[in-house]
Formats: structure tokens, C-alpha cells, sequence
DNA sequence: AATCTCCTCAACCGCTACGCA
DNA sequence: ATGCGTAGCGGTTGAGGAGAT
């Protein structure tokens, strides 16, 4: 677990880019990949360390990079992902296509959180703030919530350790079929975190569409998801259409988890809400429509929910049995491995 | 015009995960 | 099993710009 001590070196510069260095480089990574980031300074003739190489690339001089103003639908998928995710911006930045998680956590901490607070809502939790002080009224109530949440946390780790396996492992049985079938075929662009591939690919080499794109750029949150949904991941078949049916089905699924956040948020603020919900039919409409019926009855007091949540009239029970129906079946879907999947209420 | 305050975002820091010897 | 080197991640910082006073 050493750490790098190349920062730490005297003599390296810090501190903005300059374009001559940009330039440096740019040139040096078209030209041979980026190759070791620890060695790519001194190659590049660069006055920098790695680390700051590899930042400056992935964060501003990757041609694959989207620069400029979030369109609404992006601030939609970050703030249903980060209800999902967390802060997790590596992970919620695959779903987001040419933007960099530096990017997406700035535009986190700076618009959408403020944007979220203004409306009420706790950027953390994602719930309203209403929920949260009257369900603090009851202690019974509070530390269902509590517990609620811990289970949930401790379910989406596990799956998500699962998920981690099973992807490494497929992706294996991947790689060594391609190797029997054709070891000089282009490698197919895997949805699985693939840190031992540094070789870029330089535009017009090789497959007519490739680009540079550093490895995590090429991992889509998408296919880990699927694959324990059952829903097939055929990559080479939709490896060339990134707004692949399968990416859709998860994002829409995905999407849904907090659009009863957002819907609040709609009667306030601008038209960057109004395309919320607004997911068409398919596979994800199960989850879709699971998610928000049950999200919406179970987190949000306001609006024709109010009438379906029947806040403060329902009981405590019923409100155990609707977190409890509501959470067993998000990990019904997320988990279809009969061997471990486990009721956890 | 000068100064102050706030905001944005590129870059850095420190930590962890992973691969390899 | 262990230690080291490296890459990647998330939190934080601070320079510079924009707007307010």
C-alpha cells in the first residue's frame, strides 16, 4: 500500500497547465499512449508528476470529453444516481457519457446540491425534509427509518460485491473465449473495470470508430447491473450504439429510484425537472413503475401522493410493510442469484 | 474605480484497491 | 503471505472571475 512519492519531488511544477504542456502532453499520448503515468513525464519532457499527467488527461484533454453546460437531462440522471449511488462519482459519471466524475462532483457540490436544498430536500438522503421531521416526531418511526436504511445500505454493499465478482469473472471467460477464437481480433469493449489495458488506441487505427479513451471511460455502469437483472448483454452486439436498449433499460430503471424528489422540485423550479418520469415502456417499466409508485408513496408528502401516502394517517405498520414490500423488491430485481439472494425483512 | 464577497472548477491531496514480484 | 508500485477515487483547496457594494 506504498504511496507514490512522485508528487513529492522537488522541481515538479503545480499548479494550472499551461497550453505549451497541454500541447506536450497531448502530442505524447497520440503518439505513444499514455503507457505508465510515472514515466510519462520525463518521455513527455514534462515538468510534472504522473499523477498530475493523468488528472490534466482524464479531466480536461481526453478528446472523448464533453465540455459545457449540463443539459437537463444530465442533471436528472446525476441527481437519480446519486440517490442511488452516493457519492460515487466514477460510477454515476458511466452513466453520464463524455463527462468526468470531477466534473459531475463539481457541478454536485456547486448547482444541483444547493439547487436540491433550496427545494428542501436533503441532498444526502434525498428525502424531503418533512419526512425527516416527522418521522423524527415518532422514535418508532425514526428508528424504522434508521433501520431501513442501514439494511439498505448493507443489501446495495453486498450486491454490489457480488456484482464485482460476477463481472470479473465473466469478464475472464470473456477474454480467454476471445483469446481461443481469435487472438488478434480488437478486444471488445467490456463494461467491466479493466485496469491491466493501458494501450490506447489511436483514432483511425484499428476499428474505423475507435478513439483514445482511457479505460474507465469505456466502463458503463450498465451491464454490471444487468447482468444479475437477467436482461442480456450482448456488448458486441450494442457496443456501437452507446444509447443501447440494454443502457436505456438500466438508466430508466435507474432513473426512477428518486423521481419523487425531483417531482417536488418540479413545482418550483424550472423546466430542467420536466422531463422527469417521462420513461416510455419496456423491460423497465416494472421497475420503473415499481420504483415510482412505492418511492413516491413512501418518501414524499407532497402533491397527488399525499392522497396515496396518507401522511400522517397511516400507521406504523403499514408504513414497516410498505418500506419493507418496497425495499424487498428493489433487491428482488437487483439480486436474481437464487443461491444468495436473501429476504432481509 | 476600488474593494469585497461569492462562486466556479481545475488541480491537488491522501487514501484505498489492485497487480505483481 | 507480504511488501511495493501504480492507478483510481473522493474530498478539499485555492486561483481567478463575476457580481455586489
Amino acid at each position: 500500500m506504498g504511496r507514490s512519492p512522485c508528487c513529492d519531488k522537488a522541481g515538479l511544477k503545480k499548479g494550472p497547465w499551461t497550453p505549451e504542456e497541454d500541447q506536450k502532453l497531448l502530442a505524447y499520448i497520440e503518439e505513444h499512449g499514455h503507457g505508465s503515468w510515472r514515466s510519462l513525464p520525463e518521455k513527455a519532457g514534462l515538468q510534472r508528476c504522473g499523477k498530475s499527467c493523468r488528472l490534466r488527461w482524464t479531466n480536461y484533454l481526453r478528446p472523448d470529453i464533453k465540455r459545457g453546460k449540463f443539459t437537463v437531462q444530465e442533471e436528472q440522471t446525476i441527481i437519480q444516481l446519486h440517490a442511488l449511488l452516493g457519492n460515487r462519482w466514477s460510477a454515476i459519471a458511466t452513466h453520464l457519457p463524455k463527462r468526468t466524475d470531477n466534473e459531475i462532483k463539481n457541478y454536485w457540490n456547486t448547482h444541483l446540491k444547493k439547487r436540491l436544498i433550496k427545494m428542501g430536500i436533503d441532498p444526502v438522503t434525498h428525502k424531503h425534509k418533512n419526512e425527516t421531521l416527522s418521522s423524527s416526531t415518532g422514535q418508532s418511526k425514526n428508528a424504522a427509518t434508521l433501520s431501513h436504511m442501514a439494511q439498505w445500505e448493507s443489501a446495495r454493499l453486498e450486491a454490489e460485491a457480488r456484482l464485482a465478482r460476477e463481472s470479473k469473472l465473466l469478464h475472464l471467460q470473456h477474454y480467454q473465449n476471445n483469446n481461443n477464437l481469435n487472438k488478434s481480433a480488437a478486444p471488445q469493449q467490456h463494461c467491466f473495470t479493466q485496469k491491466t489495458s493501458t494501450n490506447w488506441t489511436k483514432p483511425n487505427q484499428g476499428n474505423g470508430d475507435q478513439q483514445l479513451e482511457s479505460p474507465t471511460s469505456t466502463v458503463t455502469f450498465s451491464e454490471n447491473l444487468l447482468m444479475p437483472l437477467g436482461i442480456p448483454t450482448d456488448s458486441s452486439r450494442n457496443r456501437n450504439n452507446n444509447n443501447n436498449e440494454s443502457s436505456a433499460m438500466i438508466e430508466l430503471a435507474v432513473s426512477s429510484s428518486t423521481s419523487s424528489d425531483v417531482s417536488l422540485v418540479k413545482e418550483h423550479e424550472h423546466d430542467w425537472i420536466r422531463q422527469i418520469n417521462c420513461g416510455s415502456g419496456g423491460i423497465g417499466e416494472g421497475f420503473t413503475s415499481l420504483l415510482i409508485g412505492d418511492s413516491v408513496g413512501r418518501s414524499l408528502p407532497t402533491g397527488k401522493n399525499e392522497a396515496t401516502a396518507g401522511v400522517g394517517n397511516e400507521s406504523e405498520y403499514n408504513y414497516y410493510e410498505d418500506n419493507k414490500n418496497y425495499w424487498n423488491s428493489i433487491l428482488n430485481l437487483v439480486d436474481s442469484s437464487p443461491s444468495d439472494s436473501a429476504t432481509m425483512f
